[in-house]
RNA sequence: GGGCCGGUAGCUCAGUCGGUAGAGCAGCUGGCUUUUAACCAGCGGGUCGUGGGUUCGAGUCCCACCCGGCUCACCA
């Protein structure tokens, strides 16, 4: 087979040969990158933070700008922190390392000892006194000024996005930060943080197809899990008080603007407590994680609206929520009745849905997308969550919420089912004639008593969309899922 | 899968009525010792997504396909 060269690398060759020549140059002059520690005064933030006139500093990055100005060349360095200003003087250099500087190409990782100084502008900035090549770009950086915006090579070489978009490393730092303060949240509220499997010889919690796998030398199919939860709960009858588990969920479905097949997903449980409980908690942390790395409660979004975080959140039922939006008699009319509603508020409608899909119907395509401040939806049909513990006034709704925020499902709470009797009729009957998929250990675990519990599940990246402003999950995702290509570039054709 | 929009230099983008390929940045050469989208002078750089067709002539019109985005549907 012949390789087809990437398309996109025809005009490059010709960089690319530039700069493999600039690098023998470097090399032959006694530059060749060097590859020790090379020890910072810190970084390029911390150097405009800590700025003494006159102090002498050693600072490394990337060259992201060059002005060369016949004897002297002013360029900025860039790394994860920020950007900063290096004067190369030849008088300053010497003739050697001047020379060499020529060399030294956009996108170069370099490092230099200096004093520090301000311009007659007033720009802080590095007086080199010695300069080093760390590491050599052999390829362009994406142009300067646009920045990168092809959405594909942002996604698939997230890198050159992080390079040449600073808002997009400002954004991921920002998530960063986010995941560490729910950590410190959770500890300071009493809760453990453990480690569950995500290989599952039976994927539950949820209802999702999951990805499956052969474990050889178990001659077995192992499946990625669609959520911890399972495995938490037998951690609740082992003993932990407030447990939580934080990371990947693997669901086999397909991708859009809001569902990534791997996704972060936070499940946190506290025995003694329910679905109260819970909100309580859910709602402190999402404010304790909006006030501390995003620093503000009303969050511009892309299409212009805004999400506004003030307390106190609303709470209000499912059915409420249908009467305000469908009328207050939806419940009372009939079927013909309803559907003709339904279709007058331009839902589709089909006569194989039950009673409860066709006004779920009406609650997806009308509600949950204006819900945009943070809106407690309590009270859902039971059908719709089989899993749940029944509201004790009525069997037919459960006792759970649903957070939504921004019109996304940010986290749903459940008072948890411990009765094992009950647990195990619930599963049975979901797992149908196929009595393997019932997850009988899990069940023995209940069957030695779990106290009563609150549970919830945040989704992380749904959370950052809304923290962050974004729209879609791919901008708050650093490599998220994309359709696969094979050497020229095509999808590789996909059999059923 | 349907509908709509897009693919032109390494990057960001123009390209009129069909008349034979452009700009800025980046690159190369020269000049310039406080510049900052540095500046000045000069030079090189293209499978116009791919393949057909119409035409004297196609980046431009037609057909098919590939790739991407949005959206609807599906899935959950």
């Amino acid at each position: 087979m012949t390789t087809t060269p990437d398309p996109h690398d025809l005009g490059a060759d010709a960089y690319r040969a530039q700069r493999i020549e600039n690098l023998r140059h470097l090399t032959d002059a006694g530059w060749a990158p060097e590859h020790g520690a090379f020890v910072r005064t810190g970084t390029l933030a911390h150097l405009a933070a800590a700025y003494e006139e006159g102090k002498a500093v050693r600072a490394a990055g990337r060259i992201v700008a060059r002005r060369d100005m016949g004897k002297s060349v002013f360029a900025h360095l860039q790394d994860g922190t920020g950007r900063f200003q290096i004067y190369v003087k030849k008088d300053a250099v010497g003739e050697a390392a001047f020379a060499a500087f020529k060399f030294a190409d956009l996108g170069d990782l370099i490092g230099v000892e200096g004093t520090l100084f301000t311009t007659r502008t007033q720009e802080k900035t590095v007086q080199v006194a010695t300069w080093r090549l760390l590491g050599k770009a052999l390829r362009p950086l994406p142009e300067k000024w646009h920045g990168l915006k092809d959405v594909e090579t942002r996604y698939r070489q997230r890198y050159l996005d992080l390079i040449a978009n600073p808002e997009v490393m400002a954004f991921f730092a920002r998530r960063s930060q986010a995941v560490k303060a729910i950590r410190d949240f959770l500890s300071g509220e009493g809760y453990q943080e453990v480690e569950t499997p995500m290989m599952q010889p039976l994927a539950g919690g949820a209802t999702a197809t999951p990805f499956a796998t052969e474990y050889h030398a178990l001659h077995t199919t192992m499946y990625l899990r669609i959520a911890p939860e399972l495995y938490l709960k037998r951690l609740l009858v082992g003993g932990f008080d407030k447990v939580f588990e934080l990371n990947r969920n693997f669901r086999n479905e397909g991708l859009s603007r809001s569902h990534n097949p791997e996704f972060t997903m936070l499940e946190l449980y506290e025995a003694y407590g329910d679905a109260r409980t819970m909100a309580a908690t859910v709602q402190a942390l999402i404010l304790h994680v909006a006030d501390t790395v995003f620093g503000a409660r009303r969050i511009p979004r892309e299409d212009g609206s805004e999400v506004d975080l003030a307390e106190p959140w609303r709470t209000v039922s499912y059915d409420d929520l249908i009467r305000e939006r469908a009328g207050a008699d939806w419940f009372d009319l009939d079927r013909a009745g309803r559907e003709a509603r339904a279709r007058e508020l331009g839902c589709e409608t089909d006569p194989a849905w039950s009673d409860t899909e066709l006004t779920q119907e009406v609650f997806e395509k009308l509600i949950e997308r204006t819900l945009v401040n943070p809106t407690f939806v309590t009270r859902l049909p039971a059908e719709l969550v089989p899993l749940a513990r029944r509201c004790p006034d009525d069997p037919s709704k459960v006792d759970v919420f649903e957070l939504i925020i921004g019109g996304w499902e940010i986290s749903p709470g459940y008072t948890e089912l411990n009765d094992a009797l009950d647990q195990r009729a619930r599963l049975e009957a979901q797992a149908g004639h196929d009595a393997t998929r019932v997850d009988e250990d899990f069940l023995l675990a209940l069957e030695h008593g779990m106290p009563p519990a609150g549970g919830a599940g945040v989704g992380i990246d749904r959370l950052m969309m809304v923290l962050g402003g974004k729209d879609a999950i791919r901008d708050v995702i650093l490599f998220p899922q994309l359709k696969a290509r094979d050497a020229e570039g095509r999808k590789p054709k996909i059999d059923d």
